[in-house]
DNA sequence: CGCCTTTGACCTGCGC
DNA sequence: GCGCAGGTCAAAGGCG
């Protein structure tokens, strides 16, 4: 159902890491600045003094262009010609000396000339003789500028590499840290399948229990007999899932589903995608668990479907400034309601993921009375289908600010949610109006605002979007989690270039991502507000918190699920399971 | 003709 | 018990 609304959360499939020519980093990084040029100035860009490094990387016209042009006169001629026509056929020429010489006349700077500065002899013999000497010297005049310019190339080179090789380190310290506790909740999973919570709890490591000490107790991971405990203890937790309703008790057996039936096909699917969607939550998950306790091979099953349930009650509202009437995020949805709600003169439309046959996810858009510039979308629940990468940004970046909503502190009596780990890594920089957590409402949400403090010269690419290969094993997360943290925080979050709390994630991601892949985005080096000290202080804090990983196999498990749905995820939200155990029962 | 949106009715939970 | 509000259903109509 989308339509190409004016707000695009997509993020743009380029191959970022297919540079098959260049492999250095540095390479990399230069070919993805290009395409960012690409995606935001179209066609033209490339003719265009747009894109420029940190520092002195930049060949571009601040620096010689005028003087380069003037020098090489027997270019010039070439250069207008070529102008003349087309940018395209000058950039097109392999000698480095004529394109970076067309490039510098052309204005355009494309960064990096990494290429041999070697003779260039070759390319005046155009038969005019008469001043060789003269066009030897200015030649040689320009190669000496040229390997200064080398020169400078290099040094930035060997600073990006620098900060390369720390954000990859700080990977590596994740990533391992990451492994080892999924190892360990496998361990727990298959060892301990029909324990108690408590015992679960037991299990966990003193790293762990060191890090509960201090952030707290509900963890997603375990959440499963422990969701469980607060969907019979709490009964504002169970809110409108429609686990007390008579519904719910007659489930298959119920006349009324039966007789209600549509004829249409698509409808009846639909209706069953209902039943196990929004009917799956607390009562499903109890009674699996209670088949778990009979059965203990249901243990993970029941896990991944409480987690599924738990994950359905937290909602991700986005704001953003839009004129469309929603956003487009990758999805397709079907309207299905729409009330007019109070205090809002806007109507709330409803909406329901109609990708796949029972995905539960639903979502809200509503303009804000106060601006109605600004459209909110609420989103619940996890997709249980594979998604394409454009629908990943947000599907991911809503599942790992559910996870991590759900993986936060309940501190005080009122029942107010601390900032945890994602107000933190969403917020480095101390801003305190862009993400805000609330357990308050009726559900738990997490409402990211993409209408403030927008800094425009941030956040202008959209997201790279990875089609990883994923491993069977979930031990290999690295490859996976690596392309794919990113989406987890900032993916949903660029489309509008506002969301710097949630570029910083992006930079973390993305940046640790050198050691497995080629560096994509590493430009902190050029965002004043991004300093390398902030960088390591969210690296570290979001490595040091424990919460980081269960929400963030949360979201990996959503995107496994996507990406391949025969891949069984540890502790995942794919519905498949929750649909069998919800069928069995 | 099939799919989607619209829209009024209906269901449910909650507060008084 | 009643009313309100949020959420969902499903018939009707529109659109490609």
């Amino acid at each position: 159902m989308d339509k190409g609304w004016g707000l695009t959360l997509a993020s743009d499939p380029v191959s970022v890491f297919s540079s098959s020519t260049n492999n250095s980093p540095v390479g990399s990084f230069v070919k993805i600045k290009r395409d960012f040029i690409t995606d935001h100035n179209m066609a033209d860009s490339r003719s265009k003094n747009m894109f420029q490094f940190p520092g002195c990387l930049s060949a571009g016209q601040d620096e010689q262009p005028p003087s380069a042009a003037q020098e090489v006169d027997f270019f010039k001629e070439k250069i207008i010609n070529d102008d003349s026509k087309t940018t395209s056929v000058t950039v097109k020429k392999e000698n480095p000396i004529a394109e970076a010489a067309t490039r510098t006349s052309l204005g355009v700077n494309t960064g990096l000339h990494l290429a041999n500065t070697r003779s260039d002899q070759s390319t005046v013999d155009d038969g005019v003789s008469s001043d060789v000497d003269d066009k030897r010297s200015k030649n040689n005049e320009k190669l000496a500028q040229l390997q200064v310019e080398l020169q400078k190339m290099n040094t930035e080179n060997r600073r990006l590499k620098d900060m390369l090789g720390q954000v990859t380190s700080n990977y590596s310290a994740l990533q391992m840290h990451f492994v080892a506790l999924m190892q360990q909740h496998q361990q727990q999973n298959h060892g301990k399948e029909s324990n108690t919570e408590q015992e679960n709890v037991e299990g966990k490591s003193s790293e762990e229990k060191r890090h509960e000490d201090v952030v707290v107790p509900r963890q997603f991971m375990d959440l499963g007999p422990s969701a469980e405990t607060d969907e019979l203890s709490n009964s504002s937790s169970d809110e409108r899932t429609p686990s007390g309703t008579p519904q719910n008790h007659v489930e298959d057996a119920s006349p009324k589903n039966n007789a209600k039936l549509p004829h249409d096909q698509e409808k009846s699917t639909f209706r069953d995608g209902k039943r196990i969607g929004r009917e799956e939550s607390p009562e499903s998950e109890s009674q699996t668990w209670k088949a778990q306790k009979l059965d203990p091979s249901a243990g993970r099953a029941a896990i991944e479907q409480s987690t599924d349930a738990t994950m359905r009650k937290a909602r991700v509202s986005v704001r953003a400034r839009s004129e469309a009437p929603m956003i487009t995020d990758g999805c397709q949805w079907r309207k299905y309601g729409q009330k007019m709600a109070k205090g809002n003169p806007c109507p709330r439309a409803y909406y329901r993921c109609t990708m796949a046959v029972g995905c539960p996810v639903r979502k809200q858009v509503q303009r804000c009375a106060e601006d109605r510039t600004i459209l909110i979308t609420t989103y619940e629940g996890n997709h249980n289908h594979p998604l394409p990468p454009a629908a990943m940004a947000m599907a991911s970046t809503t599942a790992a600010a559910a996870s991590m909503l759900l993986s936060g502190s309940m501190s005080s009596a009122d029942g107010i949610m601390n900032p945890n780990l994602l107000a933190r890594a969403i917020l480095p920089g101390g801003s305190s109006n862009m993400a805000t957590i609330s357990a308050s409402a009726p559900f738990p949400t997490v409402t990211l605002d993409l209408t403030q403090n927008p800094n425009p010269l941030q956040l202008q690419r959209p997201p790279p979007q990875f089609q990883v290969p994923f491993p069977g094993q979930p031990q290999n997360f690295g490859p996976v989690t690596a392309p794919q943290l990113p989406q987890v925080f900032g993916q949903a979050l660029y489309n509008q270039s506002k969301f710097s709390g949630l570029q910083l994630s992006q930079e973390i991601g993305t940046s640790q991502l050198g050691h497995h892949a080629q560096p994509h985005l590493l430009h902190s080096g050029q965002q004043p507000s991004l300093s390398h000290d902030t960088l390591s202080a969210a690296t570290a804090a979001i490595t040091a918190d424990p919460n980081f990983t269960a929400a963030l196999a949360a979201a990996i498990s959503s995107i496994i699920g996507g990406a391949n749905s025969n891949t069984t995820a540890t502790n995942n939200n794919n519905s498949n399971a929750t649909n069998n155990t919800s069928h069995r029962n």
